[in-house]
DNA sequence: ACCGACTTGTGAACGATCTCACAAGCACGA
DNA sequence: TCGTGCTTGTGAGATCGTTCACAAGTCGGT
């Protein structure tokens, strides 16, 4: 394998993309893709496939094009999919509830192992077969996990407490559901997902 | 006011960062802010605040900064946001009932007007005071309502379905949170959240 | 064994986005 | 009225991301 330098959040989102598409071709039975046809299935060129891939190594044949299975194993080993995920998800509304859900579904590589709310009539409360816990109790639980991602799905108000806590007790990445810029710690990978603002993009290219 | 060419996505986004900081500031009766002060916030550069400001026009005063009621009134005309959009909500699943949830809560100028599912469970009953159509039904009852945004949380295997629906009966605009790539129509401005991209992100920097 | 048709991987050009640095402008006090 | 101190708006430059174009490599047919 190759470079582990700076590699941007857009190529390894796109990754994700070419792991999903090439994951429905094995399922077709398709064994061999070449970057042109992979680029027709999305609005991408050619080339950015070519290069986003190349940056982990030579997985294509000069000629052929990429063997479907080894750039699905290759991508998996990429994006460390490989290996169990252990999560937490703190704040158990509708939201919460919703990607605790979806999680255990879709269960691949990602495991839900750590529930928070502050809630009394869900604390002590099971999601699944997991018992919810108090927020209050994050820094003691969570290593007891091995939980190194978290989810944050609680109201603004709570947010940078409940990430605070999470950064303190070794949590390496959360994905933020709540609409605030939070104040990030450094040993902590964040990312967030902000409806609000997507909606009102949508609503700027409305009124003009 | 001024350009209406070509505002890149980050900057609109941006937009409505320092919107929502804005607003908070006013709760706090501060009437004058500096673009610096605004960096410290989040971790922006003062110029980059700046730029995007001065694309939309003049704002600032030189000397003293921005008055904040009068940045606040005029990114807010900027954004569209003085007008109400009416939005429908297709597939009111777990997470479509959330987002629908979320909606009539903090309703500002957002407001649904139509909700669809396909669910003989649901269709028929209410979501808060409205009525559940079934999907067949979108062509004709999108029109009446005149949702321009569409918010789509429905499984991948419908999404298609029901974008081209949506493009067809005059939406202009579609938040998608399916997990697919939707092949999309010219005439709607469309914008996907994709939740297990962001883990699988985040995943990446875990094992690397 | 060779040719022709094809595809990858990649330097170089291009374009978008961000940062820097400063002239232009405003407020306030002397 | 003028100067001082501060901040905006903005060109010029740096950085990051994408596209172009082609040499290098592979395969199948003859
Ligand atoms: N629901 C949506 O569709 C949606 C969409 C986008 C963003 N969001 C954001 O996601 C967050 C959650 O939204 P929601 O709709 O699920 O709200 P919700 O009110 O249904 O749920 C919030 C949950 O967090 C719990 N909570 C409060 N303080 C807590 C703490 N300190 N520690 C742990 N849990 C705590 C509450 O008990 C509640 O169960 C909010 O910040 C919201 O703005 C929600
Ligand atoms: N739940 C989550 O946290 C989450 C997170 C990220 C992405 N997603 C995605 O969002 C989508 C919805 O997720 P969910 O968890 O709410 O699933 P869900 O199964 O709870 O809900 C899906 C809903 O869509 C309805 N539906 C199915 N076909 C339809 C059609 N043709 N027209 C209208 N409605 C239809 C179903 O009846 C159901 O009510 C899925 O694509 C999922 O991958 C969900």
């Amino acid at each position: 394998m190759a470079e582990p330098a700076g590699i941007s959040s857009l190529t390894l989102n796109r990754l994700s993309v070419y792991l999903r598409c090439l994951r429905q071709l094995q399922d077709s039975d398709v064994t061999h893709v070449s970057s042109s046809q992979l680029a027709q299935q999305f609005e991408l060129s050619a080339a950015l496939i070519r290069k986003d891939l190349a940056q982990f190594g030579e997985f294509g044949i000069r000629g052929t094009g990429y063997r479907v299975d080894d750039l699905v194993e290759s991508l998996i080993k990429v994006l460390g999919l490989d290996r169990a995920h252990n999560l937490a998800v703190v704040g158990l509304g509708s939201l919460g509830s919703a990607l605790a859900r979806y999680l255990s579904i879709n269960d691949k590589p990602f495991r839900i192992v750590a529930a928070f709310d502050v809630d009394g009539r869900k604390v002590g409360h099971k999601i699944g077969h997991l018992t919810i816990h108090h927020s209050r109790e994050i820094r003691e639980i969570i290593p007891q996990t091995g939980a190194q991602i978290a989810v944050l799905s609680v109201p603004e108000s709570a947010a940078q407490r409940c990430y605070d806590d999470l950064a303190d007790c070794g949590i390496k990445a959360v994905l933020n559901f709540a609409p605030v810029q939070l104040k990030q710690a450094p040993s902590v990978r964040t990312k967030s997902v902000d409806f609000q603002i997507n909606l009102e993009e949508l609503a700027y290219f409305l009124s003009s």
